[in-house]
DNA sequence: CGTCCTTTTGAACATTGTCAAACACTGTGG
DNA sequence: CCACAGTGTTTGACAATGTTCAAAAGGACG
């Protein structure tokens, strides 16, 4: 039974309404492979051959122009990336590279288009995941706009407690010049962004970070649903 | 007939394919209303109630957050907005004011969601429209990300200058103050932009704008449809 | 002709980026 | 176990970029 193949992936939202047939119908093409850190996997600019579901590790999605590079995001399991340009059959607008150690479930993106058309549970999942990701993309937008740096790091942190249930103490889910393109500013200013936050009760120690005044911090930073909300 | 009362919109991509009984349904519950200039249509935060489509005129969406202001994009006929919100029933990200005198199309966004849920090929069309709508904001990202202003600006004019078949001359379609808020950036600095761009050819003289040298500026932004691609 | 608004210009300032060096951390190989 | 290279982080001095404030210039419109 091919459908028993892919476990991992049956209750993501994309996958969870569908029918078995259709389910199938992707799983028979797919495959999962195994990579190890810091590999390109896909290049911006690039047809949209597959779609990508990362069932392990972590995979950064980031751009480059001109010799410049920042990083657009980070994909943690179980989530798919890449949607719009495989439903599209367009040009990867963003590269991907493993992080760690890498698990990936690709689907070739004809069977994914095929499927879509045939099945409108699949379509309906689709316009729900597309929808998350272009409100996601605007959150990011008004954040680079409507902030300064030190304002999007202090944010950034609160977003991060909240993840944990509010825990004051956590670390840093990936490097500091990742977090740092991320957040659209260069490592050096990221490092002056956490000492300007200490006076907001902002502690750092390598990975790990220590909010002693969450309530100064959030005074500071002013979150917003309308910015940092998960949805 | 209901279905003949908005012809001007039957033709728009949502709507081109799908049942004569779905249109029906959509246009039953629609009104189409007219807006002087300078009148606010929806606030960020609002439930989005119904789906608009701009039949003539222009639309303005912005954002705020703690007495700063940004345009995120100028809606021009025939068009949708607002219609990840409208279709998730989630509040609206970005408010939306009429520039010019204009005319909107409003659908009550339970209907679209309805025939959404019954017509495929309307679920079909939306995911076009929002896999474009998000491939659109992640090409914003990486232009505000990777290029300075200065870059923006010039890949701003190249863009215009393509729209009108590569003409050489043309007007601005909106104001300085609000083009400097879209490319992220003050007033002030769009116009020593400006000026700083006179040596590739800028020529600017109020809403007028002359290229007088496309290739020296088109090699100093290096514009790429992988930013700049309308798709 | 004045009034209001936008745009431009200038100067001071704030923020952010660049470059170079020091430092810390990690893992390797002797 | 230590020396060492390689990488990432922090710091300082400086440069570039962008913002703010104030004022002048230009346009639109009654």
């Amino acid at each position: 039974m091919t459908s028993e193949r892919f476990t991992e992936v049956r209750g993501h939202p994309l996958f969870k309404n569908i029918s078995d047939g259709s389910f199938e119908a992707l799983a028979r093409g797919a495959y999962v492979q195994n990579f190890p850190p810091h590999t390109e996997l896909i290049s911006e600019g690039e047809a949209a051959d597959f779609l990508h579901i990362v069932l392990s590790g972590s995979v950064e999605l980031f751009c480059s122009w001109e010799s410049r590079e920042t990083t657009m995001a980070t994909v943690w399991p179980v989530s798919a990336f890449i949607l719009a340009a495989t439903i599209r059959d367009r040009p990867y607008l963003m590269s991907g590279r493993t992080l760690g150690k890498t698990r990936i479930m690709l689907v070739p993106s004809q069977d994914v288009r095929a499927v879509f058309e045939s099945d409108s549970e699949f379509a309906k999942a689709i316009v729900a995941e597309l929808a998350n990701f272009y409100r996601a993309s605007i959150k990011n937008t008004k954040n680079l706009k409507l902030r300064t740096s030190k304002e999007r790091l202090a944010n950034y942190l609160i977003k991060c407690s909240r993840r944990e249930e509010n825990c004051l103490v956590f670390e840093l889910q990936y490097e500091k010049r990742r977090l740092a393109s991320y957040l659209g500013m260069t490592p050096e200013n990221l490092s002056r962004s956490f000492n300007a936050l200490k006076p907001f009760g902002v502690q750092v120690d390598g990975q790990k970070v220590r909010l002693e005044d969450l309530e100064k911090l959030i005074a500071f930073a002013k979150p917003t649903d309308l910015i940092d909300g998960y949805e």
